[in-house]
DNA sequence: GTATGAACAGACCGTCAGTCGGTTTGTCAA
DNA sequence: TTGACAAACCGACTGACGGTCTGTTCATAC
């Protein structure tokens, strides 16, 4: 039982490759199953074998986006002991990782409209907003913001991230966008967490 | 030629209102042209007419939408001439806007997915955005910010006061996640706007 | 009265997501 | 070695959907 399950998990990986592809390039609903089908060269059936429907296909893209980006942010704040240092650079990095394409269309872009704004940040949740949320309670225990702001400024503060990572993304001068937005993202955690 | 234009603008109203309530119970891709049509009581032709394709039909929702929590936007800070304050209550007032299921599901969940990110705000900017703009432009002037932050925290703000919103929106107990969420948007603007 | 064009009607078309009854093939027990 | 079994895969088919196209109606202008 080993070639086979091999076997059936390099199919499903390949068309997880090939729909991230086609998931960034022309968005979720400009990516036909049948466009997939053809550029992974896998019939419907092996597809629907392995993935109940499109929607499902997205979440499994969504999902090995999400395992970079955390990976990403792992390391970049891999031996810091202090928190509010490591959150600042997991903030930078995030930001960074959200310029990848990949992360702006399919986590930022199609993610809320395909699987629902609530399934979207229940995912979240248990990801990145999970750790943000435990870096942010320790700000509270610091007195830097009342224990009764962690959840909804941990929200705010994601959501302004994503926002400057969007503005950066569609700069004309991608340069100095970035040099900018990421002075605008330590000047709102500074203000956010009271330096 | 007033009879005819007459019946066209109400046809075109009608078809609006009815893909309003229907995008908002459905969402965009839940909701068929063919639903649209039969509840509306219209034909394909007199749809396709007044509008070149679906996009455009939501386009249209979308436009009214923006019309209505405007106009609350405008008469919740008339008279006002405390710009600082009607800052502050303008925000309060969009998040009370934001829990209207219409503003959710077609604003912010849909829009952005249907229209692509890029048009979703170049639309904001010539409303919602282009006021925020000038209030943090006016908060720059006295000093409380970096004249350079004006674009960036304009997006964040939004941003942030949208995610509020939908934090709300998804709360068990609607009462008190306002009351916090209120809160906490009061909070997040003293800090942005270094109270 | 006739020409014009906006408003509308609805049959029709191509595409797409998803289904279903097969076939192939690796594995393992007898 | 073989035969049962099940995972993996195949591809024709279905129904729904967005959009097109060829008319038809009718208020208005001249």
């Amino acid at each position: 039982m080993n070639k086979k399950i091999d076997r059936g998990q390099a199919t499903r990986e390949h068309l997880v490759a090939v729909a991230t592809g086609l998931f960034t390039e022309h968005g979720y609903d400009g990516t036909s199953i049948e466009a997939v089908l053809r550029a992974a060269d896998v019939s419907r059936g092996a597809l629907y074998h392995h993935f109940p429907g499109k929607d499902a296909l997205f979440a499994a893209v969504l999902d090995t986006v999400y395992d970079r980006v955390e990976a990403e942010g792992a390391r970049a704040i891999e031996g810091m002991d202090d928190p509010a240092v490591a959150l600042r650079t997991a903030c930078l990095t995030w930001i960074r990782s959200a310029a990848d394409p990949v992360v702006r269309q399919v986590m930022l872009i199609d993610a809320p409209a395909v699987l629902g704004w609530q399934r979207w940040r229940e995912g979240d949740e248990a990801r990145t907003l999970g750790k943000l949320k435990a870096a942010l309670r320790f700000a509270a225990a610091e007195g830097r913001i009342a224990p009764i702001r962690v959840d909804f400024f941990a929200h705010v503060l994601l959501a302004g991230l994503n926002e400057i990572a969007m503005l950066i993304a569609r700069a004309e001068d991608q340069a100095s966008a970035a040099a900018e937005g990421e002075a605008a993202a330590g000047d709102l955690l500074d203000r956010l967490l009271g330096k």
